[in-house]
RNA sequence: GGGGCGGUGGCGGAAUUGGCAGACGCUGCGGACUUAAAAUCCGCCGGUGGAGACACCGUGUGGGUUCGACCCCCACCCGCCCUACCA
């Protein structure tokens, strides 16, 4: 017998797959189709154990829908454009385009020796022109559906770089620039938006979507849905504003307005004698805005503005203030401040002398008086000093003052939402360039269709401050006006590399098709995906773009259905032997390629897969592993080691059977359900069964083939290696991947006697052995009469005997 | 402050969801084989008491529901992750 060698066999086997096209997806008609997508990663130059981690398990698990019948597609790509690459360039000049093709050639080499199943016919790398083509593309049909638009906004700047800097290149509780560390500042750019919230009230139903509880619940509260009202404030000098509130019964408690610093009416308002006040306020904001608002409980700070509003409800007038706690970007950046219910009003109306107005009296508190209440009450109970209101329970207030404003004319029910909407341009090189034309005549215009790629120019400058080579570079901005043929320019932003990623599960149906993004033959028949995993850290970015994106194409009639994912799972992270997350200034990367050329990929599959519960992930154990090396081993040898056939009872026979088909049945489940960690131990217990049984005697009768037929079977999808070497070791057909999986003989399972566990008072006394189909009464009678039992009832009767058919019985004394 | 996830032996975890707590693996200890080591194989391994059969205790803490709770309910403690004044 020869000794198991992984690397040799490895590669031998990947050679074939390959050669073959083994894993090859293909449309097939006559099969149901299973679409398998794990989170495409991001080129860095080196496969990280957490990319194992999170790949290894869904190719598993593809594997087995493959092997239950399923036309299985498991794509791969990279998603390539970002600012890693691009930073490294300024540092060291290598072409961030050289850098990033080198790093997927090396990731290519590494991905392969997993041994998954990936079809690479369909590899998409999201920076290739062919890719990016139809990524402008998109953006270009979002514009034209009016989902995309310009607006203002403020963005990380470094003055002395003259760069914008993203929030990781932001350093320090101060603030400033990683590279010359010079203070940032806050800078208004006009900038690209996509409308994602005109499909917020959308995004929150998941329609037909298996996915975690927890996803659902992170987006769920990312959109952050409030139902409310919208009331307009004239001001004194005769303008007016909008207020958000979610309490509009509270009307006749606001005491005071609170505008954002940065509101558009707050110049309007401000009176002379404040103007100074105010300015200087507002200096500070704007600098502080993201600085403290790591401070959850800091003091409450603002300035009267000297300007008034009227009240609609009673036409009082009621001082309008800015505050820093009130922001532009949500609601309508404005508020009516009831001190009297709510906290943050109240500390703020304490703390400047405001009056604080009790509208709503609790039913379980005494009278309540503004002045000398030390803290806000929660709004439930009955309106007091609310005009027409007064009197009303206030579960019924909000729909009575919702019907008085609307009535009255000045507010109206409404919906306010945290999402925000999806900021996409970014002033970057390596990125997919916007393809959009400003003419000082004609304004915006999209790249004419024909045009497209919008190419990256090669020839580009990395100067050490980070600026964007597009703004840099001499020729490539000028353009001609596509409508008036007039001089132009392009510009000069790229795209949020999330909207690369928003799309590759549709390249990945036909990643050379020129036509248009994705053929629609390859579309109708594998879309949408069926089982999508990757980690949970995406759940409020990357899943909620993809979802938005699938929904407005669908409404332009390039896709079809509700969701572009069925399923979603989830796999958590690998921290380091210390705890700690993995990171190179740590020390305590795990480095895959190592383990690979020690153990071989079949055992690092297997750890990978038997070490942690998938969704939760652990710290690494560096002997761990050692283990499921020697388990791979002893499976070698229990297959190919012979064995004398002993003298071996039918009895024997039997058990192998049984033994073996209630563990096909436990570790299909297993695999339906994503519980990788207890297929693995189920392998290794029925490995030492299969171990007892040989020992017996069983080697070589029809019960130990069956055995050895369904144990490579089941091992196929967590060990591909060594399950196809053993395979055609032992005479069987190539290849054990084309094999169906193992039906479950029910007959074969069944246990002719179990044993039930006699428990006194909930106290384990006793273990009784009956046949199966033994009467209730009959067990309940061997309970009572057992001598053990006897021992506790003293000669007494039990009070209650409880029996739950085939679990246990309880007698209770 | 808000939200999410978790807390079970020395360690990673299991318990098919209210029914024998600790499967499987790692580490450790003891033994076989060996001149020796490695590899392999066998045995032991939650705590306390006991020679032993066995008894008692035990799933972060305190209560509750139940014949019965790691699992359900209430209150709290601790750890990790995300988010940041959301009107």
């Amino acid at each position: 017998m020869s000794d198991y060698i992984p690397q040799e066999i490895e590669k031998k086997w990947q050679a074939r797959w390959e050669a073959e096209g083994l894993y090859h997806a293909d449309i097939d008609e006559r099969r149901p189709k299973h679409y398998a997508l794990t989170m495409l990663p991001y080129p860095s130059g080196d496969l990280h154990i957490g990319h194992w981690y999170a790949m290894t398990p869904s190719d598993a698990r593809a594997r087995f829908m493959r092997m239950n019948g399923f036309n299985v597609m498991f794509p791969i790509g990279f998603d390539a454009f970002g600012l890693p690459a691009e930073n490294a360039a300024i540092k060291d000049g290598v072409h961030p385009m050289k850098r990033t093709y080198q790093n997927i050639e090396r990731m290519r080499q590494q991905l392969r020796s997993m041994g998954a199943m990936w079809d690479w016919r369909r590899e998409s790398v999201s920076c290739d022109p062919e890719y990016y083509k139809w990524t402008e593309w998109f953006f270009i049909q979002l514009y034209k559906k009016g989902l995309a638009y310009r607006k203002l906004s403020p963005v990380d700047f470094c003055p002395h770089c003259n760069t914008t800097l993203a929030r990781e290149q932001v350093w320090g509780e101060d603030r400033h620039c990683e590279r010359c560390e010079t203070p940032v500042i806050k800078k208004d750019l006009s900038q690209w938006f996509f409308k994602t919230t005109s499909y917020a009230h959308e995004l929150l139903h998941y329609v037909g979507m298996d996915w975690p509880e927890r996803v659902k619940t992170l987006q769920t509260n990312w959109i952050g849905r409030s139902e409310g009202a919208i009331v307009t404030f004239k001001t004194e000098g005769g303008g007016s504003f909008e207020i958000f509130t979610t309490r509009p019964d509270t009307l006749w408690g606001a005491t005071f307005m609170v505008l954002s610093p940065e509101h558009p009416l707050v110049e309007k308002i401000t009176t002379p004698e404040r103007k100074a006040d105010v300015e200087a306020y507002k200096a500070q904001a704007a600098r502080q805005s993201d600085i403290d608002r790591e401070a959850a409980d800091k003091e409450k700070t603002g300035v009267f503005t000297g300007g008034y509003a009227l009240n609609p409800v009673n036409n009082e007038k009621i001082p309008i203030w800015i505050a820093d706690y009130v922001l532009m970007t949500y609601g309508t950046g404005a508020i009516m401040a009831v001190p009297a219910h709510d906290e943050r009003d109240f500390a703020f109306a304490r703390k400047f002398g405001i009056e604080v107005r009790v509208v709503i009296q609790p039913q379980d508190m005494d009278a309540l008086d503004g002045t000398t209440m030390p803290a806000s009450v929660p709004a439930h109970g009955t309106m007091v000093n609310s005009g027409p209101l007064t009197g009303t329970s206030a579960d019924d207030a909000f729909h009575a003052a919702v019907g008085f404003i609307t009535e009255k004319g000045f507010g109206k029910g409404a919906v306010n939402y945290k999402l925000r909407d999806w900021l996409i341009s970014r002033q970057r090189y390596w990125g997919a360039p916007i393809p959009m034309i400003h003419c000082e005549k004609c304004g915006w215009n999209p790249v004419p269709e024909e045009e497209l790629p919008v190419l990256l120019p090669e020839d580009v400058e990395w100067r050490p401050t980070g600026e964007s080579p597009l703004k840099l570079h001499p020729t490539w901005k000028q353009v001609r006006c596509p409508s008036c043929g007039g001089e132009a320019e392009r510009e000069t932003d790229t795209m949020d590399t999330f909207m690369c990623s928003s799309w590759y599960h549709l390249r990945y149906l036909s990643p050379k098709y020129t036509q248009g993004p994705f053929d629609p033959k390859e579309y109708n028949y594998w879309m949408p995906v069926d089982t999508y995993t990757g980690g949970i850290e995406h759940a409020n970015m990357h899943l909620i773009y993809t979802r938005f994106f699938h929904k407005a194409l669908r409404d332009m009639g390039i896709t079809e259905g509700p969701e572009p994912m069925l399923q979603l799972r989830n796999q958590g992270m690998v921290l380091g032997e210390d705890h700690e997350k993995m990171s190179k200034s740590r020390g305590n990367v795990i480095p895959p390629d190592e383990l690979v050329a020690h153990y071989g990929a079949d055992a690092v599959r297997a750890f990978l897969m038997f070490f942690a519960r998938w969704d939760l992930g652990a710290p690494w154990n560096s002997s761990g592993i050692d283990g499921t090396f020697r388990w791979l081993r002893r499976v070698w040898t229990l297959v190919n080691e012979p064995s004398g056939m002993g003298d071996c009872s039918a009895d024997t026979r039997r058990m192998l059977r049984r033994r073996v088909h209630q563990m096909l049945r436990r570790i299909t489940r297993d695999f339906r359900e994503f519980e990788f960690n207890t297929i693995v131990s189920g392998l290794m217990e029925l490995l030492n069964e299969m171990n007892k049984a040989k020992e017996a005697g069983a080697y070589a009768t029809p019960e130990w083939n069956e055995a050895v037929d369904i144990y490579l079977r089941m091992l196929a999808p967590v060990c591909p290696h060594i399950a196809e070497e053993l395979w055609t070791q032992t005479g069987r057909r190539y290849s054990v991947h084309t094999q169906s999986w193992p039906q479950v003989d029910e007959d074969a399972a069944r246990e002719m006697e179990i044993v039930i566990p006699v428990q006194v008072n909930g106290k384990l006394r006793e273990r009784l052995t009956v046949a199966l189909d033994a009467a209730d009464d009959l067990v309940k009678e061997m309970a009572l009469a057992s001598p053990l039992v006897q021992k506790y009832l003293e000669g007494n009767a039990p009070k209650k005997v409880i029996y739950v058919k085939g679990k246990l019985v309880n007698i209770v004394i």
